[in-house]
DNA sequence: TTATAAATTGTCACCAATGACAATTTATTC
DNA sequence: GAATAAATTGTCATTGGTGACAATTTATAA
């Protein structure tokens, strides 16, 4: 007997809200209360449902961070044999829903004092990387010198996903698709890697 | 007659002791008690001699800024001819102190939400690019392609520095520095790195 | 209908941080 | 050493946000 439960609809809703606010306006400046209110809820029901606040963030670190596992997930069903496909996937794909990338940065903000979350976020883009190189080793390449060139595709995506949010002029479309692509794969003329490092 | 002035002295010491706050724990979480323990004076004399701390945080962004504008500034006064020692430079000077990344990740999360403070940081990475291009374009490049692939390498510098930040196992040196000239320059292979200018 | 568990409402105390300011002390110039 | 401007001390009120909880209502099963 006793009501229904209907504990996980209010707490979708909550996390929901939260999201959009944290989103809209920095997590630091959210408080109970503006989620409530966007949630359409009384503050006590939040904290009814939730908990605490610190249990809020937790919860939604949760969410954010298994969409990003989810999406990245999903590469593999793709058909991404060419570094092309690949450039093409980096740029036009992973670094460019906006709201994604707002709730991101704001990880990326948290795990500068938080070491478990930074790890978390690192392994999300450690399989991406890793997903990478694996089609690039598939293409011949060794695996070392696939998982750093992976390592370097996915960083100047990032970087320049980054510099877009920046208001910076990046390069266009295909520019921008040449360049990861002569990151990824060989150039004509390979770099001799047995050679010793340079500087230093 | 009165008594001497100090309150530049004071400031300093006040604005140092906010940034290593800043550093430590985050803006988020320093108080103006934080910081007032830290310059070892008394709350109410940071209040006297810096006033709101919305002030203060002017007063630190301005600084911090300002120290990005005169480390770029350096940067026309060096030997920075071929795109290997561009390349040196990204990846062993730019990104690399560790508490000025700090600061500048603050910054960061700040303009999320700060449209005037975003351009100012984008006016850096600006001329930053715009240096960089200019040396590219010395070297015979054209001038739409100079700035692209200066902006392209300095993306690229900026998601490794953030990557690593992170904990993800970044290639070796040598090898980030081969990918970060070839998006500098056009990829046929000058490889020695003290050669000198190179010609497209 | 009744018992019961869950949901909902509303209120209150507490805390940390900020801002404001009066009172006092110190250094400097005349 | 007197006048004065600046520095220094200490205290208080306010505020915004959180956590806690008692009281009430609602839905469901028996």
């Amino acid at each position: 007997m006793g009501r229904a439960r209907i504990g996980d609809v209010r707490r979708e809703e909550i996390l929901q809200a939260f999201e959009a606010c944290v989103v809209r306006k920095g997590l630091a400046a959210t408080t109970l209360a503006d989620v409530a209110e966007e949630a359409n809820q009384p503050r006590s029901l939040v904290r009814y449902f939730i908990g605490n606040r610190a249990e809020m963030v937790t919860l939604l670190i949760d969410r954010i961070l298994e969409r990003g596992t989810t999406r990245m997930g999903s590469l593999e069903s793709r058909d991404l044999a060419s570094s092309g496909a690949l450039a093409t996937f980096l740029l036009e794909q992973v670094f460019t829903d906006p709201t994604s990338n707002a709730a991101i940065m704001e990880l990326w903000h948290l795990s500068l004092r938080d070491a478990p979350l930074r790890e978390r976020i690192a392994s999300i883009y450690d399989s991406l990387v890793f997903e990478i190189a694996a089609v690039l080793a598939q293409n011949g390449l060794e695996e070392k010198e696939a998982r750093e060139r992976a390592f370097a595709g996915v960083a100047l995506s990032f970087g320049t996903a980054f510099f877009r949010h920046l208001g910076l002029a990046a390069p266009a479309e295909p520019q921008l698709h040449a360049f990861v692509r002569s990151v990824l794969q060989e150039a004509h003329c390979p770099v001799n890697r047995s050679e010793a490092p340079i500087h230093v």
